[in-house]
DNA sequence: CCTCTTGTTATACATCTGTATAATTCTGGA
DNA sequence: TCCAGAATTATACAGATGTATAACAAGAGG
């Protein structure tokens, strides 16, 4: 009746742990929280469900470390471009729309993870915490940017310009992702980058691409 | 061991429906997909689970006719707004984006039930058609308008107009209505006429409150 | 009064869920 | 070599989940 004994195998704590966060966010991003049960989890990881609790304790912790990955990763890859070029803020700013609105950040499965965090984020205080401090945290980068641009230097005018334009990007980041036949290759960050120079009154360039 | 027996009582179809239908949307707004379970649906609808098997066959139809209603439901307090001033297309754009931006369209359950939405989105083909119909409604209704103002004739300028003001207000939306704390009175609604203004080169009063 | 149909409720059932606990396997030091 | 102790696997368990089916109630037509 019992089917063979799982081999016993031996990892390090970071590679079981990666693996069990990266497996939980791959079934969020394909099937929604209810597609990420343990079982599921330790499954994709090459595991037993034990695991989890062993290196996470319950699944809500998992769930929380999980998340602050993600968020972790994604600004990370929209921010990581602007570091050659901080110098000049109008390539920064070109440069920083332009890594938010391709691959791998505008992704379909990418806007599905976010969303189905979306809601957890409301109930857990401490997952509420990383998403907003996420979140003004690419802000505040871009209010610094524009309070480099000629005439923008006053805090609280560039405050709301920074608002206006993190909302042209999560906007087009959500509908070009999520209807991706609808625009035409690069036309995406184009508007974004027409957009955001009429509201910044500042012409921005296109970012060339890696 | 039995308890009472629930009293038997009658009630129209459509009183039967969209009272499931509303108890699916409360649950999933509260507590995310998960929540939304046919015994919870049925208890909130003051019924018992066999009445969803009999009024949509699966819990699935229910979802999907949840949300076709919470679209629909959508769209139109966003776009009932602009029938009094349709002759005037930037008053009307005015009243479009201000109805979309304060409540009760913008409000942290309807972003959560709205997220919650977006992952089944994708599995459902029917759902697809239905999100995606509705986002280019509400965006041909914004080109519509943009067409209307001087030297905005032109259909591929108007269309990539038409979806630059539809993220800034998505955007607005989405930041408005899940960080509320970091927004002033009103704040919301004028950083989007500001930058809509912009982008449009046309300047937006804001619409008065109803 | 009696069926017959339809709406409604209750129960049954197989499966899944998260977690707790036991059993097993390996490693590292005495 | 041998034995704690940790890492890993397997099993147990109570409860939830979606759906199928049965039991029941009420009104309509003859």
């Amino acid at each position: 009746m019992s089917d063979l004994r799982r081999p016993y195998h031996r990892e390090t704590v970071e590679q079981r742990r990666d693996a069990l966060i990266q497996s939980a966010l791959d079934l969020m991003a394909e099937g929604g929280p209810e597609a990420m049960t343990v079982r599921a989890i330790a499954a994709r990881a090459g595991t037993t469900p034990g695991l989890i609790r062993h290196y996470f304790g319950t699944k809500d912790e998992l769930i929380r470390c999980a998340f602050e990955r993600f968020m972790g990763h994604m600004t990370q890859q929209s921010l990581s471009t602007i570091e050659p070029v901080v110098r000049d803020p109008v390539a920064a700013l070109a440069a920083m729309i332009c890594a938010s609105l391709r691959p791998p950040v505008l992704d379909g499965e990418r806007v599905r993870l976010w969303a189905g965090f979306l809601q957890m984020v409301q109930r857990h205080p401490a997952m509420r915490q990383t998403h907003a401090a996420t979140y003004l945290g690419y802000r505040d980068r871009l209010q610094t940017l524009i309070e480099a641009l000629p005439g923008k230097a006053d805090p609280v005018v560039a405050r709301q310009l920074a608002i206006a334009c993190n909302a042209v990007i999560d906007g087009l980041w959500l509908e070009g992702a999520t209807l991706p036949d609808d625009f035409a290759e690069d036309e995406v960050e184009s508007i974004a980058l027409a957009a955001i120079s009429a509201i910044l009154e500042t012409p921005l360039i296109a970012d060339r691409k890696i």
